[in-house]
DNA sequence: TAGGTATTTAGTGAATTAGCTAAATAAGCA
DNA sequence: TGCTTATTTAGCTAATTCACTAAATACCTA
């Protein structure tokens, strides 16, 4: 929780989030994009990585980097949860998005009114 | 955009506007239930307030805070949009709870794949 | 093995942030 | 007016962040 919200503080991470929504690119290939040197860019991907918002695969000379939409979900589902119960429409939507997620709605944080509760999955409780 | 997700960057004032999830509180109130002198809990808010995440008002000798929880959907549903299209559903029920914003979704940011489109709302084209 | 490309690690300096204490401002009350 | 409470402003230090350059590592190809 903490380490996503301190990824999306820095716009050029944001903007690398939003280069890799819809196809994974190697780390030149993101860098390339940027008016930034290459071990810049190395190390926001390393703290987007840290964040569980994207992950690597090295495949021969090159690194891809893809994204793990869940972990964004659900970080930001859990702290709109907190602060913002009226929206809990944006609850069950996102339920339906994460079905296969397992744990990390405890790393999100609840305690706002009531716990996580999603509704659609089996093992919550 | 830039500065509400710099405002959520730390973990004291995401505690803040929980706290300030259900009712407005002045800034004794909160300052009380952190472990933090009130010179920084001051500076928290006053973050908070720059970034539009909640508004203060002054009533006698005491400073009362409160929520603007449209900002921050605004913000979030702006960015879940650039960088994960696949969540449009959450799109569609954000909006039902936003329907008298007018003009945040400008700050928030765009350009994922389509361009801004509130259904049920009037004004956006 | 030698040479080239891709990426990360190390190390540096400037800028920002987070917390503190002390002091200033503003409002309520005797 | 003078005292008390509530909050913010100023000024400080320690710690962190950001982007850079230079060097190291890893892989591919000849």
């Amino acid at each position: 929780m903490q380490r996503v919200f301190e990824a999306l503080a820095s716009t050029p991470r944001r903007k690398i989030l939003a280069l890799l929504a819809h196809s994974e690119l190697s780390a030149g290939e993101i860098a390339a994009r940027f008016e930034m040197t290459k071990p810049s860019i190395s190390q926001h991907l390393a703290v987007l990585e840290a964040a569980g918002l994207v992950v690597s695969e090295k495949r021969g000379q090159f690194v891809f980097y893809r994204q793990v939409s869940e972990n964004l979900i659900n970080a930001l589902h859990g702290f709109v949860q907190e602060v913002c119960p009226v929206a809990r429409p944006l609850k069950r939507e996102s339920a339906v998005l994460g079905r296969k997620r397992g744990k990390a709605a405890d790393e999100a944080g609840r305690a706002a009114d009531e716990p996580v509760d999603i509704p659609g999955r089996g093992s919550g409780r």
